[in-house]
RNA sequence: GCGCCCGUAGCUCAGUUGGAUAGAGCGGCAGGCUUCGAACCUGAAGGUCGGGGGUUCAAGUCCCUCCGGGCGCGCCA
């Protein structure tokens, strides 16, 4: 849409240089700002203002020989003024839009093709496990999820992958946990160790290993038990993580071990290659990475004076395989509260070699858990904390889904389960997949009707039919899609796409609520048939791409909130 | 103490990278189903964009400062 304007200007810009009346020397970025309120036009141009300064030339004067100096051959441009301070306001004419509807229709420019096949890589959700998911590890995956959707629309090919931290001191918390609740199954009680994971779900991982090993461990060494026990909660934790993110729609191309990583001596490799680019220096017994050489600032460990290695060490080993794998861009979705860790991995993936802007970090900020007003702490030590798995069951996955992305990532998100719950029928995610459903049966009705609705080409509707100010909204937003799509992925923020859905799916019920679509006009409701398709069209694409359904029909409403029209009940008229 | 994020209508949040008269949803108020699905729609009300300075034709948006909330600042994981 722009760079049909784009073209435009440039020409009269051009022209106004040759004809004398202004001086420029080179052509300036064409700003184009979409215009707040609907009587300024579809989009306007700040080009005078911009270049009122150094023309030394009032911006409307400006403004005004490049209007005069507008060539418009292939009539796009329905009108064309000066406004205000000096701005230049276009507006399209219904042609040039209904141009673009049948672009869409035709499905000539419905694919963007920014990726071009490159590859990207989505690194999301990575909890540890060491525990169940819980709402903020569902928010991250969920933005994550939705980002890797987006690349591939775009034309990305996308691998998404988890990386699983399963090695190190709390993989041996856990074994150690599980080790305390098995013995204490057989009434060995000793003190529950304060590092220990202190929820139930060890208790449950204790019981299963007694039903399946008996009385084992208790004769084994401590060591030896702990270990086991260690590699087997952490698989059944993953397990129970993949199966939820499962239910949530979400499914990982790979899970990245981190123990294999270090078994296959990767680590050791990625220090060697530091060390030989000089990024390492010993102190105090320990080995340290010159991150500060790099923009971060302090310096860190990859190798503690005990000989272990740092969990931040497998890290910049992971990322170099990652950049090894000939990914264009590398996408991490973290909890915000990894954000101190940002500018060391960046640190380390200039100290390898590579450009640090290769790897975009997606913060995602923390949920921030109630029950009817009343925070609910978390925290795996604790023991207590909302799994994602109850969300899911008592919200559903599109609800909860939704949920997650009508936020922007670095924004707080308030959870309110009970009013999750409450609201389960009166979510805005019904709100848009309502508006599809709708459209689905307003063809139904068509075909009952005997109005042929579903095989309409584009070339046989008179699209002028749709003459409306409602109906070139519609069209225009429509005709938005793309550009959405292409923001949502620019900026990695697929809240843009959330709030589209909502806005398109306003635009269309006031349409319906105002506006018939089928008529005895054969023409106009062959017309509007179209137009609503591809509503339906677009509604139905971006839902999908947020991972949710798009239902033709809307599941019955519970009896209690369906209204049962004319019947009262007995005297309970008053409770509403 | 230092760093990052947030502060916009009663509540929850958008605000297209600096544009013109700041927008939604929810809640409250007043209305609309014999017609394509009322999980919808219409109308009115609701604001010192946390406060104060600054930058410029133009600031919710950029800079400084203060206030308030959150999160980070290990040879933790």
């Amino acid at each position: 849409m722009k760079d049909y304007l784009r073209d435009l200007l440039a020409q009269a810009i051009k022209k106004t240089a040759k004809g004398g009346g202004l001086e420029i020397t080179e052509l300036p970025p064409l700003l184009f700002v979409p215009p707040r309120h609907k009587e300024f036009g579809d989009l306007a141009s700040n080009v005078a203002l911009v270049w009122a300064k150094k023309q030394k030339k009032s911006p409307r004067v400006i403004a005004e020989t490049l209007l005069r100096n507008l060539e418009d051959p292939e009539g796009i441009l329905e009108h064309a003024e000066v406004a205000g301070p000096g701005f230049l306001n276009f507006s399209f004419s219904p042609k040039f839009w209904y141009d673009r509807l049948k672009e869409i229709e035709m499905g000539r420019k419905s694919g963007l093709d920014l990726g071009r096949g490159d590859k990207v890589q989505v690194e999301f959700a990575s909890v540890n496990p060491t525990g169940p998911l819980h709402v903020g590890h569902g928010r991250v995956a969920v933005i994550g999820d939705v980002l890797a959707r987006l690349f591939e629309e775009v034309g990305y090919r996308v691998e998404r992958e988890y990386y699983v931290n399963d090695t190190g001191k709390q993989m041996e918390n856990l074994g150690l946990s599980i080790y305390y609740r098995y013995r204490e199954l057989f009434g060995e009680k000793d003190e529950f160790p304060q590092e220990g994971y202190a929820g139930d779900y060890v208790k449950e991982l204790a019981v299963k290993a007694k039903d399946r090993w008996g009385r084992k461990f208790l004769s084994e060494e401590r060591e030896t038990a702990i270990q086991f026990l260690s590699r087997y909660g952490g698989e059944a934790l993953l397990g129970a993580i993949r199966d939820d993110l499962g239910e949530f729609g979400i499914v990982f191309n790979g899970y990245f071990s981190e123990e294999e990583l270090r078994n296959r001596g990767e680590v050791e490799q990625t220090i060697n290659f530091l060390r030989s680019q000089g990024a390492l220096y010993d102190h105090d017994g320990a080995l340290w990475f010159r991150a500060v050489s790099y923009g971060d600032d302090k310096d860190r460990a990859v190798i503690k004076s005990n000989g272990d290695l740092t969990y931040f060490a497998s890290d910049i080993a992971y990322h170099q395989n990652k950049l090894q794998r000939g990914f264009k861009k590398l996408i991490n979705v973290w909890g915000a509260d990894h954000h101190g860790y940002v500018s060391r991995l960046k640190a380390s993936i200039q100290a390898l070699g590579y450009d640090s802007q290769l790897l975009h970090v997606v913060l995602v900020q923390m949920v921030h858990l109630t029950r009817g007003g009343v925070p609910v702490r978390m925290g795996k030590r604790t023991g207590e904390f909302v799994t994602l798995r109850e969300v899911l069951e008592e919200v559903g996955s599109d609800a909860a889904r939704f949920f997650f992305l009508m936020r922007k990532a670095d924004s707080h998100l308030d959870f309110d389960l009970e009013l999750a719950k409450k609201e389960s029928s009166e979510n805005p995610v019904f709100y848009v997949q309502y508006a599809h459903a709708r459209i689905a049966s307003i063809f139904e009705q068509a075909r009952r009707s005997g109005i042929d609705g579903d095989n309409l080409q584009v070339a046989e509707v008179q699209l002028e039919r749709l003459a409306l100010s409602e109906e070139m909204e519609i069209i225009k937003k429509v005709v938005q899609f793309t550009e959405v799509l292409e923001e949502s992925v620019k900026e990695l923020e697929p809240h843009r796409l959330a709030f589209y859905l909502l806005e398109l799916a306003g635009q269309f019920h006031r349409y319906y609520n105002k506006s018939r679509v089928l008529s005895d006009d054969m023409s106009l409701t062959r017309a509007r048939l179209l137009l609503i398709r591809s509503v339906q069209k677009v509604i139905r694409k971006g839902l999908h791409l947020l991972g949710l359904q798009a239902p033709s029909r809307m599941a019955t409403r519970s009896p209690q909130e369906s209204d049962q029209g004319g019947t009262s009940s007995p005297e309970g008229a008053s409770a509403s």
